[in-house]
DNA sequence: AAAACATATTAGAATGGTTCTAAATTAGAA
DNA sequence: TTCTAATTTAGAACCATTCTAATATGTTTT
């Protein structure tokens, strides 16, 4: 497992980004932010409440929120809020954009070598036209996932 | 009043899309829809409410959230959720994207004679790499507002 | 123009994700 | 080890959105 060494090397160095930052690292964060960084399945907090319950059983809702602002505040983690009126989130080591399914809610990640420049390039325009002081971008593009053209007998 | 003719004009039209569709024209439906053409403020339903009150003393919430939901479905309109659990309204005439003030949550509209080229390029990347059948693109850039810049002294 | 019917509106209740609160616990410094 | 400020917890509160069932209305047909 190639993805296994980069992971743990992710934790670490989050970690140690976090600690710099003067925040406290207890064992509800660490658990959170390994599932995070293990998980590429853009969790909800019900999501990431399951999935590390075995771990954490008596975990708070409200310890998840907090510790998912402390991430989104350090800038490891990104909020993606939906239609639905939840949010999901996203460990963002590499830079990439997202689609949405508009028929299952499914989160996929899309990885371009040029998004950097195309980012910085959006950046740019909003600096010079609106005077913003930039700290991110998101990209979102909506369709149907392959597998609802199949179920829904859009597919060719 | 160069903008009367062209709102004017883009009412008409968006009305004689919706009634192509086969969709009833009532007078909350054109009352809503005149309202988000003419306002470019990222309404939400409480501020649309508010809005429209003088013409529609006793418009129902849910009609508001149905009137958008017929509106999103027509192409009209697009949703922006945000983090706090709303959602904002954009009438989508001329293509563009969004920067988003983190501190006072305004939403300022950016125009880019390269921007369809650009979204063009993402939702290529996407289609190739993911299989979805594409039908919209978001780009929202979070950053401080010029007055929120002044505000928190971060200006230079 | 009137009747008929499917569609839209309304007020208020229900839902559910997120935030708040106050008491108990704990990480990290001294 | 002791201390203190930061964190966690359980559950209540909040509030935007959705649902419901009764009422009203826009279109089509006669």
């Amino acid at each position: 497992m190639d993805n296994l060494k980069t992971e743990n090397t992710q934790l670490t160095h989050s970690i140690k980004k976090i600690k710099a930052n003067g925040v406290r690292i207890t064992p509800q964060r660490e658990i959170i932010l390994e599932y995070l960084i293990t998980h590429h399945i853009h969790p909800s907090v019900k999501t990431i409440q399951a999935g590390i319950s075995s771990k954490l059983p008596n975990l708070s809702t409200a310890t998840i929120y907090n510790t998912i602002k402390m991430l989104v505040d350090n800038e490891l983690v990104i909020e993606l809020p939906n239609k639905d009126g939840g949010i999901r989130y996203d460990y963002f080591g590499v830079p990439h954009f997202h689609a949405i399914c508009e028929n299952c809610g499914k989160i996929t990640d899309v990885f371009l070598d040029e998004y950097p420049q195309i980012a910085e390039e959006l950046e740019k325009a909003t600096r010079d036209k609106s005077g913003y002081l930039i700290t991110g971008t998101k990209v979102e593009i909506s369709g149907i996932c392959p597998e609802c053209q199949k179920k829904l007998h859009l597919d060719k």
